[in-house]
DNA sequence: ACAACGTACAACCATTTGGTTGTATATTAA
DNA sequence: TTAATATACAACCAAATGGTTGTACGTTGT
């Protein structure tokens, strides 16, 4: 039972399933940004922005650095790539299932009675 | 202004989030499900699942086939295939930091006075 | 010392989400 | 024709989500 794996990816997801919060992950991933200012890129407000970094933080999308009164965010790649990996056990979900529509084809034309 | 495209995005990944959903994914892209088959195999209601089948097929990672009174459902691989570009597209963000900072590396080594 | 900055978090609010039951409609079986 | 099956959808509900403002607290600059 790896509920928890279910969970994880619940919170992959579901982080990613919002605009801003897809941008901060662009942005974060292109280098370390302080929340302020990724916050000064957006019209809502700071806390808004604060608590979208918080969301993927959680997730695990994105890692926080203090450095002064600042806290730097930076993405993290390997959870990115978690979340791709997860669609290509999908892919290949498929790729079995047009596999076994061949083999129908080719038994198919062998039973040619 | 790909707004659409986000909105799409936004449906892709928000309809993933959902353990029920991704596992109803699995099942489609092996083959053809009908909704009540699908249905009977979780503990929810057929409503629930059929709301889930609707969600989906809406963000279009499925699309349903009418069988006399069955309605079959079949995964896309290509919406699937869509979310991981996207994601594939955040790696080469990261990709492009750590480029920089190579070169970074490289020019601090030449520059040593 | 004190003002400004950067962050975190609580309380609140409207909307969305994931579930329920109930009803309607079309198709197939008896 | 009538009963059972498969689907769709409305109405409802509790919980989660995405936003707000306000407050508190540590850090930095003057």
């Amino acid at each position: 039972m790896h509920g928890d794996d279910e969970d994880r990816t619940d919170a992959l997801f579901q982080a990613l399933a919002d605009r801003t919060r897809r941008d901060i992950m662009r942005r974060v991933l292109a280098g370390e940004r302080s929340v302020s200012a990724l916050a000064a890129r957006y019209e809502m407000s700071f806390a808004a922005v604060q608590k979208h970094v918080a969301v993927l933080e959680k997730a695990g999308l994105l890692t926080k650095r203090r450095n002064g009164r600042e806290q730097l965010a930076s993405g993290d790649v390997a959870a990115v790539r978690s979340v791709a990996s997860m669609l290509t056990e999908l892919e290949q979900i498929w790729r079995g299932r047009i596999a076994r529509i061949d083999e129908l084809i080719a038994s198919d034309s062998t039973e040619e009675s």
